[in-house]
DNA sequence: TAAAAATACTCCATAGGTATTTTAT
DNA sequence: ATAAAATACCTATGGAGTATTTTTA
């Protein structure tokens, strides 16, 4: 048997926290593996590393020149993985607001738990950026129209839909809009990248009349310009600062979910890692 | 799954010996092994860290980069384990002629390999010597008598027996002496740690008389004062120089056995990192 | 085409879990 | 008496082996 990384992690572990029991918590296996770990180092090394009572660890002389080094060992091997790792970049495709914090807490951890970098591609339709590579995983909202084949999406949270519409709109002295309502309205729609559409509703209960647009700002302006009334995220009323532009709350929507879609091959793993950080970011602050 | 220092070895192997076929070779492994340990680190990492082809292995950036790093944690790791063995030390007890060139060879390995001392400790009776804790492993030669209860022996080789008598025996004007003859001279044996005395003939077939003594010197002196012959294992022979002693070479004496006897507990695994490397030594030179 | 690396499969060693006992304050 | 570490036992993961296929100079 030779020595891993395993006995190194533990024996630090426990020297720097002076309990088996808490280093065990910290390394997320129970106190018996640990205690087992630890003693097969000392076993290996021939040498008594710890004085264990049930009050208290004590490094020995031999576990203190050790720890030295074990530390040594683990810093090599951290910046060698952030070495290896600096110039790999996860490309995550978006169209428009970037969920907020959930963006900036994955970005954050990844990059310091990974070590590989984040990069922000904004483009109109982010399945298409997806389908070309030129993106690692898109951020898409709503139903997922067009996604690629043999594409896997992960599901990250529901955001809240709020109404939109120009200041002179009727829409704007209402308290509230209902969802049964919207197919009463003209509906600005963005096409690509929107979360409600023609195909947000039954076959033959879609709006009566509708207005394309391409992406988020011909979608606003166009709202803005009293074409039609916009649905939307509620990140966007938190974001969008627009004089001619008015928010009315939305009762009875369904709930606009959001998706990380993602083709296999290429970075697998490294998108794994993105993903499990995105997902772990999304519970528990599943805000916008 | 983390990174393992099996990895890194792997790694690090492959890189320097620029091929995956020797590597294995090197670490004890096969060539899949190998070959799926690398991609897994890889896959850790993230990154392609090797170009292959069937001709020829050859780093990548981050590959170069990392191996700078995986250097680094196996050096830290090897100081780690010398220092933190420096201390610990193996008594070896024995009781005249520490066979050679075994004895230097497994010193020099053990300390190169292991990192803990050799103490050689000279004792008229090693077996007793390890009874009372005061070595870790007894070289005992020939049949071991008087063996501490639970102790465990491991045989080395076999040494060649040759007698020994006095210038002015008449056993040294002798060309050979036979095993069969022994029992009709006076013998002269060293009861604490010789390899051949009453013991080593059937009953009844023994020596007429023998003369007892308590160690190597008592013993030589008595057979070079003619009190009697002796019977010594070869290694003498190249290793003693006494004006008044002549090597007589000996027929059909049975081979002698040379043992390392130790006791389960204490440092337990020391002494059989110890044995394996004795084994080891005493294997492919069976001298003496 | 030949040498070397990658893949497919199989097996068993062992890392880690749960339950319990031992130890030391 | 109690908190903490050690031990016993069991299970399942995955590391490593053999046999084979794929790759590329």
């Amino acid at each position: 048997m030779d020595v891993e990384l395993r006995h190194i992690r533990a024996f630090a572990a426990v020297a720097h926290h002076g309990s088996f029991t808490r280093a065990a918590e910290a390394l997320l296996i129970t106190q018996p593996a640990l205690s087992r770990t630890v003693a097969q180092l000392e076993k290996i090394l021939g040498v008594e590393l710890l004085d264990r009572s049930s009050r208290r660890i004590d490094l020995t002389g031999p576990g203190l020149e050790f720890l030295g080094h074990a530390d040594q060992v683990l810093a090599a091997l951290e910046q060698g993985i952030a070495a290896a790792r600096k110039d790999v970049t996860i490309r995550l495709g978006f169209s428009w607001l970037l969920p907020d914090p959930w963006a900036q807490r994955t970005v954050t951890r990844f990059e310091a738990d990974v070590g590989a970098a984040v990069s922000l591609v904004r483009s109109d339709d982010p399945l298409q950026a997806l389908r070309e590579r030129s993106v690692d995983v898109a951020l898409v909202r709503g139903r997922i129209r067009n996604a690629p084949p043999a594409s896997r999406a992960v599901h990250l949270y529901d955001e809240v839909r709020v109404a939109v519409c120009a200041a002179d709109s009727a829409l704007a002295e209402r308290e509230r809009l209902a969802w049964s309502e919207v197919p009463s309205w003209p509906l600005v729609v963005n096409t690509r990248s929107g979360t409600t559409g023609p195909w947000s509703f039954p076959d033959g209960q879609g709006p009566q009349r509708t207005v394309e647009t391409g992406n988020f700002d011909e979608w606003l302006e166009s709202v803005a310009a009293n074409r039609g009334i916009g649905i939307v995220p509620e990140v966007a009323q938190r974001r969008i600062n627009h004089p001619a532009a008015r928010f009315v709350p939305l009762t009875g929507a369904p709930a606009s979910p959001v998706h990380l879609v993602h083709l296999p091959g290429g970075q697998q793993e490294m998108v794994n890692r993105f993903l499990d950080v995105a997902v772990a970011s999304a519970r528990g602050a599943p805000r916008a």
